[in-house]
DNA sequence: AACTATTTATAAGA
DNA sequence: TTCTTATAAATAGTT
């Protein structure tokens, strides 16, 4: 839909990625609203972008009514269980949890990245190292991959020019 | 999209509703599924048919997760409106700016164990490699210290005795 | 934010 | 339902 065809892979560039987004994000939403008004369906979109900023639409504005039939609908066993996911009052307590999150996740990317190392002992030391070990094989077969599609579609480029 | 305009309004044909229905509805799905990719942003759709049945597309099919995102979201929103007490606006600020880092760190911290690369582009590749690499560097380094040192007080142990 | 050349989606028909 | 095709819509790249 456009002068080029797209590839469904991530925009690499942030500038095309975030106009294509906010393209797309509108189109997505009309056509959910077109769906729900011509077949008469209940339509809920939610959309997050990379930024963490929220877009939405859901048919005649009752997104919580169609949430709760979905939770309903999807797992009517769980459902029944779980509690309130947001307590009214606990806000500090969610703030809490939610900064020690941060820090225990930036001390985990820390040793990752081989930093603070000296909190850590021997037998942690070694299972760090075979995770990183395992990353890099991960990481390396990945870039191999890329490369050979690039040369790839490089070849198909010069064959059809 | 087709032979003819369309209005936006219920199409009265049933047939012709549950045919349009099956088809925009994948056409609805194909999108959400696009623009994730493309644009690496969090998408969830929801979708009721006027029979009752569902139909659904998430994003890496955590559909709970970006549900629950989006409670959070509203949630928090409406707290806020209802002027919750509660530091008022840098609260729902600071939440969102915790969350989208908690995100941020877990999305990083999947690449650094070498998880979810296709979103990486060959150069974001190479970097990453070289971070990992430097981090094994130093773990390694500090594995032949603790190494060392724990042979040198062996080494006393037995001398002394 | 507008403009188009193209690609996609899809309404109608088979 | 599925396929085909003419046409409407969406949108990628450009200005």
């Amino acid at each position: 839909m456009g002068r080029g065809r797209v590839q469904l892979k991530r925009i690499e560039n942030e500038i095309n990625r975030q106009v294509t987004f906010s393209k797309r994000r509108s189109g997505l939403l009309k056509k959910a609203h077109e769906i729900s008004v011509l077949c008469d369906a209940e339509v809920a979109v939610v959309v997050f972008s990379t930024k963490g900023k929220l877009y939405e639409y859901s048919t005649d504005s009752s997104m919580e009514k169609i949430l709760e039939r979905y939770r309903q609908y999807s797992n009517a066993e769980k459902a029944l269980a779980q509690g309130d996911p947001w307590p009214q009052g606990s806000w500090l307590h969610e703030f809490g949890e939610l900064k020690s999150k941060v820090e225990a996740l930036q001390k985990c990317q820390r040793h990752l990245m081989g930093e603070q190392l000296d909190s850590l002992a021997l037998k942690e030391l070694q299972q760090l190292e075979q995770r990183l070990e395992s990353a890099l094989r991960h990481i390396r077969s990945r870039k191999n991959q890329l490369l050979f599609d690039s040369i790839a579609e490089l070849r198909r480029k010069i064959e059809s020019s």
